[in-house]
DNA sequence: TTATTTGCAAATCTTTTGCATGAGG
DNA sequence: CCTCATGCAAAAGATTTGCAAATAA
């Protein structure tokens, strides 16, 4: 329950109601531990029963996006949109070109350089966001293997 | 006319058919400073009297993208797929969650906690991304001349 | 009560695909 | 030649929108 009425104060803050169809979206978003299409979120939501229609997510996800309450990103690879709570944590992932595996890491080397862009360009930072492209471990391996069977 | 040959070697090396509407494309890129969308290039073609079908240009960026010729990401805003050479280079810049104007930056604090990923996790790094968010001075601004109006 | 939110169905927009034709090596 | 690439039209999939009914404040 607490973290319904968190939500609750969330909404209230942002001049949204608090309605159950927003706060079965944030649950949905709390408990996962990464962003979700607006269509796992429906299927999420169904399976507990929740009755919600497709398009209300997609209205709803924009409109806490816009307030600031949840981040959009985007999948790469399948082109969706990606909805998380805003968290305003650091996120460092290194991503596979090839085979697209997402790994997380989580040391970051970045406080200094944060304080320099506040102090330079006066942008308030909320958050990072760090992808490092590159081929992991395991498409080396196959790259190797592919080279004699082609 | 250099930069037409390069393509040739480049998709050669790929396995690739050096075709014109495959360096059409790969010019376009190469002249753009920023990703680009499919429909930015068709665009782009139409205007220089480049015939071409919009689905070409879908298959010929995926199938570039699948060799790393090119890179694809994702523009958060508007969902849609962004190609860009693969120049192997760090990018960096700030995205306002407000406005979601994206400010370059060229300062990288990164070369040595790359080498560090790459001999602790075997990750072959071929670039980066890092997207910084926050509240650009503007949209500071405009928040401040709203709490009045509100 | 009244503005806001939701459900539903239809529309829109991006991206993909099947198939016949055309072009590169 | 023979395989791979392209054009065209149609399909698929994600997201948005108009409108009437429902709901929060």
């Amino acid at each position: 329950m607490s973290e319904i009425s968190s939500h609750k104060e969330a909404l209230k803050h942002s001049g949204l109601k608090n309605t159950k169809q927003r706060n079965a979206i944030l649950n949905i978003l709390e408990k996962s531990t990464q962003p979700l299409t607006a269509d796992q979120i429906y299927v999420a939501l169904i399976n507990e029963k929740t009755a919600i229609n497709l398009s209300t997510i997609y209205r709803v996800l924009n409109t806490l996006a816009e307030k600031n309450l949840i981040v959009k990103t985007s999948s790469v690879s399948d082109n969706k949109a990606l909805f998380e709570l805003n968290s305003f944590e650091h996120k460092h992932h290194l991503v596979c070109v090839e085979c697209k595996k997402i790994i997380m890491v989580d040391e970051c080397p970045f406080e200094e350089y944060e304080k320099k862009l506040k102090e330079k360009m006066g942008f308030t930072i909320l958050g990072h966001k760090l992808e490092i492209y590159g081929i992991c471990n395991n498409c080396k391996k196959k790259d190797e293997e592919n080279k004699h069977t082609q």
